[in-house]
DNA sequence: GAATAGCATTGACGTCTATCAACTAAATCG
DNA sequence: CGATTTAGTTGATAGACGTCAATGCTATTC
């Protein structure tokens, strides 16, 4: 992620001038910052963040009838946030039955977080 | 952000019987997952994300006639996302004559990072 | 004072998002 | 088989978001 800049003291540049020299930007940077910023877009909004949380503190897996109770929210709601954090690579989901169990990715997390830190 | 969540085994309930026992959930945790949200929302943009690196690279502070140039975007584009920062508490800014200069606010990452590990 | 550079704000536009109600599909129980 | 339960999908809708062009504002230079 680092991105190589000059810092160049400043003075009104004499009209015309260019102020700031262009900057390489190499692909490899952007595809890093595209792939946590979708982390971090999915991790974005409060239903998601605490979905994630709740499958965090279980270890293990948990069904989808006892996270739909934890929000005000219809089941359908619940189901796009999930499918949204699954689409983001934060969580997976198997079937058992009629149930469905939601579990975390640990792996989805430790770019971004490491970015953080 | 601990949510007590019991996990039953599963059987089919008998007919208009509820699946799961509500869980109460307390205040704290919601607006604590409210904070850290809106932190990753603000981070859930890849030009905004790309932003906060070149700040925290630069340690110190930074043009913002340095930041334009390192985007293909509008100069009034990279004055909202700077504003979207500014707002999530995550970058501060400076005005020094014709110029501003903005930094990154550590604290503002810590919560959501020390969750996020 | 006049012209201009740097940056923020406004307005407009198309797209995406969160939400719900209604429906569908698969599995289970009787 | 038929009724029911769970969870995912679809369609609709209101609001948010990303982007740009145009404008405004302040500080600087001449």
């Amino acid at each position: 992620m680092s991105i190589d800049l000059e810092l160049t003291p400043k003075t009104k540049r004499p009209a015309g001038e260019r102020c700031c020299q262009p900057v390489v930007y190499p692909d490899v940077q952007r595809e890093h910052a595209a792939r946590m910023a979708s982390v971090a877009k999915a991790l974005g909004d409060p239903i998601r963040l605490q979905l994630v949380d709740v499958l965090r503190l279980h270890a293990g897996k948990v069904c989808v009838c006892e996270l739909v109770p934890l929000f005000d929210l219809s089941q359908s709601t619940i189901s796009h946030h999930l499918k949204v954090l699954r689409q983001a690579g934060i969580v997976g989901s198997e079937r058992q039955g009629l149930w469905a169990y939601y579990y975390v990715r640990p792996d989805a997390l430790q770019e971004l977080s490491a970015w953080l830190s």
